[in-house]
DNA sequence: ATGTATGCAAAACATTTGCACCTGG
DNA sequence: CCAGGTGCAAATGTTTTGCATACAT
């Protein structure tokens, strides 16, 4: 039950940060905008600021909530941190978004950060890619 | 000799181009601003609009001469393409970034991306690190 | 009750653009 | 000369913030 989650994240349980959650879980567009999402909760008849989505997704990346992506264009977008770490990969023709992981490239980049003697703390990997041609 | 380089971008040797290429090059500091490079010239004398450095900064990424990096924070640095391929590694603590290359990484991207039916065109790899802690 | 959250409008940024004026080739 | 470049100010798009009101606990 997501209204826990709120709580252990010392976060009052609200409609807005209800609503988002909603959003975010149900979407079928697991990557959104916070302009997106807002968008989408107005379609549904559902009333909310903009500068409270803003708000509360700011909060819930810091509680590790949802995590923040900012891909080519400017705007920034969200998804839930409930799956496993993966990677992404951006459609450059159709802007579609494919999660990958690569245990491999993991490992690589904690040697990378060691052998300059830090310690990884995050990293971001965004692969831009077009579709395969097909031989005609 | 830089001149003939934006000629060969199709672009007039303006004084603007010139203060711009020139501040990537003799700065020490490979990764800058839009405002940063406009400030470097403020100090060092030169006249010149911010306006202007975007728009020389934008032809010059066009013209393959200088990349574009999205960093965490809302704004983007530059630097000159003039060296091979690397990706980045940030400092949390400093903001000192470190250049590196892998060549298993690269590979890996491109069977990824090739795997899912797709062409790399174009990837963004930053490493967020922090100075490994000596054992006291 | 009371400390938080929210909504709205305004502010803050980074970046882009319209337009009249300059300039390199 | 004249297409293209520049400066300035105004516009843009995204995200943040101040403040008065509303709400969760």
């Amino acid at each position: 039950m997501e209204r826990q989650d709120l709580r252990d994240a010392g976060l009052k349980v609200t409609s807005p940060r209800l609503k988002v959650l909603g959003i975010l879980e149900k979407s079928e567009e697991r990557h959104l905008s916070a302009e997106g999402i807002y968008r989408l909760l107005l379609e549904s008849g559902e009333e909310l600021g903009l500068a409270t989505v803003y708000r509360v997704l700011t909060q819930f990346e810091q509680a590790g909530l949802v995590s923040r992506h900012n891909f080519e264009g400017g705007t920034a977008v969200f998804e839930l941190t409930d799956k496993a770490h993966h990677d992404h990969m951006v459609c450059l023709e159709t802007g579609a978004v494919v999660e990958f992981c690569d245990e491999r490239i993991e490992q690589i980049q904690r040697d990378i950060a060691d052998r300059y003697g830090y310690t990884l703390e995050d990293h971001s990997l965004v692969l831009y890619v077009k579709p395969k041609r097909k031989p005609s």
